[in-house]
DNA sequence: CGGTACGTTGAGTCATATCAACCATAGTGG
DNA sequence: CCACTATGGTTGATATGACTCAACGTACCG
């Protein structure tokens, strides 16, 4: 990992547009570039890991990672994937609690670390980026209700459907129409909380069916209404 | 339900003490106590719909109600349950949807509605009640996401011995020594995320154990320890 | 070229759901 | 007061979804 110049402004960023920094003065934003760390992080490497201190949050300017807890026997359940614009590790600032989860990254990624001190500022002095970074936090846990009810009473069949679908929302495609994320049969497996067999024989099957198409780990979808109806979404 | 007088102030509440109000100032407890509906709800009585706009978030001043979603087949998966001291529905109202759960009272409640624009007033102008409230919502998050683990990868045993020792932490027992919360197996099976004839064979597996005590729906837990080990926590 | 990680397939097993019958209790209304 | 109905609880038999285990194929990498 490398460490870029602090110069880097925030300015300059992507995330600028993102709607919990909207409500950022000026200054308010020359005091983060000022004071963030900008990293690169490979494929593969852990930005942080369950139980650590947490040092701030961390703003993905590109890049994908995943975010997951690892469970009593070490298999590991993926919560949530982050990817440019998201933010992530504020949970465990907030609450002052060692991270409970692991963030692995998938795609090469670039995150900036804004320090705990300048997050509780921020939340104290601007009322409207506190109400934002609230309206995300209630979003993510409205979500995290979702899915426990979809997990506690849906099939795995109906999981890896709406898994699909939700991946393809929130990533999109690439030029050749699959999936932008690429995910390894595990990975699925740990985000739909089954065994990797069990979405092997799933997506052969759905393949079988002229609902998607496989090309190793691109997923390419064909029957959106088709893959929805299974989910029962 | 009965609509009490509003001349009931925030001031004699119980809940006065709670953490997230213990950084409004006199005049604000004032405001919430001046615009809040105090209203009484009996057993089986809805306090707000799936799908419902909220006119505020609900303050609880005594009683227990139990949280749910609807799943696509219309069974119930609790995602958890509040009593005195907790609020509910901030979540819906902070991200403007409408409600995305249900909520029932399971033993006779008095719950305070304070609207909408009070807690983004609050929200805006108290940065220490914000804090609270995002530590509030995040420790919501973190459970949510330590749960949804749970139910991935345990048993049906585990779970129902963990939902056990929750409730009794957060419920503690009666005069009797049993849980302070009395459910029917149904709703132990919405929050295990199982069925029902399920909860009633591993109860009866437990209690011959020696785990636990049965009499109706009273549980009397009798090895702790035992039950956190079925548990693995 | 061998090693390592990932992917695939088949067979057997087990946990859990489903279905069906039955009991207990309490409230209801004629 | 009694039949009546509803609701919740229990038990057994059966079905099946999903996991586990094991073997093998494939592809990339140093």
């Amino acid at each position: 990992m490398t460490v870029l110049p602090a110069s880097t402004s925030c300015d300059f960023c992507l995330n600028r547009s993102h709607f919990l920094f909207r409500h950022l003065s000026d200054t308010e934003i020359r005091n983060i570039s000022f004071s963030k760390i900008t990293e690169t992080f490979k494929r593969g490497s852990i930005v942080y890991h369950e139980g650590q201190r947490m040092k701030g949050f961390y703003c993905l300017q590109s890049g994908i990672i995943k975010i997951y807890k690892t469970g009593f026997d070490g298999k590991e359940q993926i919560v949530r994937f982050a990817q440019s614009g998201d933010i992530i590790g504020y949970r465990s600032v907030i609450s002052n609690e060692p991270a409970c989860t692991t963030t692995e990254v998938l795609k090469e990624a670039v995150l900036c670390l804004v320090p705990t001190e300048l997050l509780f500022e921020l939340i104290k002095t601007n009322g409207n980026f506190a109400l934002e970074l609230m309206k995300l936090t209630c979003k993510e846990l409205g979500e995290a209700n979702s899915y426990l009810t979809d997990i506690a009473q849906k099939t795995v069949k109906e999981r890896l459907a709406e898994v699909l679908m939700h991946l393809y929302n929130e990533f999109g495609f690439d030029q050749e129409g699959s999936l932008a994320i690429a995910l390894t049969r595990e990975e699925l497996s740990n985000v739909v909380g089954t065994a990797t067999e069990s979405i092997i024989r799933l997506l052969s099957e759905f393949k079988n069916e002229g609902f998607i198409e496989l090309k190793g780990r691109k997923i390419k979808i064909l029957d959106k209404p088709g893959l929805m109806k299974i989910a029962n979404i």
